[in-house]
DNA sequence: CGCGTATTTGAATGAAATCAAAGGAAGTGG
DNA sequence: CCACTTCCTTTGATTTCATTCAAATACGCG
């Protein structure tokens, strides 16, 4: 049970009992109408639209994320102007929003975690930021991995890649078959090995680290 | 005065009275020890430090901003992990924690103040996301002057870009030869004016907007 | 003026985008 | 079960763009 839902033993009964649960299906979007929810299981995708159509991958919730407390009741519903699909099955709490505003009310704890909640949500944002500025398709690749591994991953390094070359690329700042490429020559470094186009094992999970993130870049400084 | 500071009169004076102002020149960073503080005026640069010992730019709060009241009491600071330097002279009013954290407890307005803050920083990082997934350097950069502009630019169109070629070229994801070639095409486009390499003039938002975002990639579905 | 720093420019190499086309896996209908 | 379509991924060839290495210019400062 998520860390959100720890509250005393009455005010979750009565949150409980006022819950539906919904199960969306890997791949399948947030229906509409979702007000205050709380993620009890799997990951979603959080996307923000853009001119052409597509979305940009912005966040990657897991179990225990508590969507749409903060817009304004009724009008933002819990995707707030993003797109959000799941990347997994998932279940969902449905919450009561008069319920859930009452329990904030009177549980600053429960608001601190909600607000810690956020917080992280910006600093994974920052860390999509740095993979991002990585100048070579490779290593905004390996990071991309690392990141969608850190929480994602079952033990024995198979990672499964929800998201199809095209959107990936996207989201990577390249095209699609530049993206392609860039897998088959982490493939040949000895990095991962691709299984099929949407599952690859993670072989040197250091090796990716080391892509990912910290190319000294201007060194200089020789005093 | 920033609307975070709109409190009823007695909590407020009793706040102020408590404050220290504080100035930052212009490219100084934010001393350590400071706690909670309100940002007066300037604008700030928010950076994620690096293994590589530079940092990534994350955000540039303006005047309203209050740094350190998410962190625990003492240890943080403001800072809480990042770099923070002024981008501009600013002015900070140096406030205490107690009072400050005393005025949250009993101002459930002005929390909702500071979280729907929180929330437009993380909506901010979304957008450098969105600006980093540009695969063409000229692109990005259009995007940057476009961010950079939104909020830091007097009427004349004149921006003054408070970061060095190396640095932004850094945040940019790309080098800073690459980064030069690209502010000179974008003048060759006639989209700015160098006017020295910390300023250009903006002549062609629209032709700058154009670039940052709305490029439709595999745009088929044709039917 | 000479020196160090920052930006710019140039030429050659390397990487990515683009254009074009070839596999490969699911689905449909015979 | 097999063509046949469709969608996606991969490969190949070419052009464009970015990085790298090297050097020139501009600026501030003692």
């Amino acid at each position: 049970m998520p860390e959100c839902l720890a509250l005393p033993a009455s005010k979750r009964a009565a949150l409980i009992d006022s819950s539906r649960l919904m199960q969306i299906a890997a791949g399948a979007p947030l229906p509409d109408g979702v007000d205050v929810a709380c993620l009890l299981s799997g990951r979603l995708a959080v996307l923000k639209p853009m001119p052409d159509g597509r979305g940009h991958i912005v966040g990657l919730p897991g179990a225990g994320a508590v969507l749409g407390w903060t817009a304004g009741a009724g009008n933002g519903a819990a995707t707030n102007g993003y797109d959000i699909t799941a990347l997994e099955p998932c279940e969902l709490a449905l919450l009561d929003r008069g319920l859930f505003c009452d329990l904030l009310q009177t549980l600053p704890d429960l608001e601190q975690r909600l607000i810690a909640q956020v917080l992280d949500e910006a600093e994974a944002a920052r860390d999509w930021l740095r993979l991002l500025a990585q100048p070579k398709v490779t290593d905004r690749l390996a990071g991309f991995l690392m990141m969608l591994g850190r929480e994602l991953m079952p033990g024995d390094g198979v990672l499964h890649i929800p998201f199809r070359r095209a959107d990936l690329a996207s989201y990577l700042g390249t095209r699609k078959e530049t993206l392609s490429r860039a897998f088959h020559q982490l493939e040949a470094e000895g990095a991962i090995r691709i299984l099929d186009p949407a599952a690859v094992q993670i072989l040197q999970p250091a090796l990716l680290e080391d892509m990912a993130g910290l190319d000294a870049e201007d060194p200089p400084a020789p005093i």
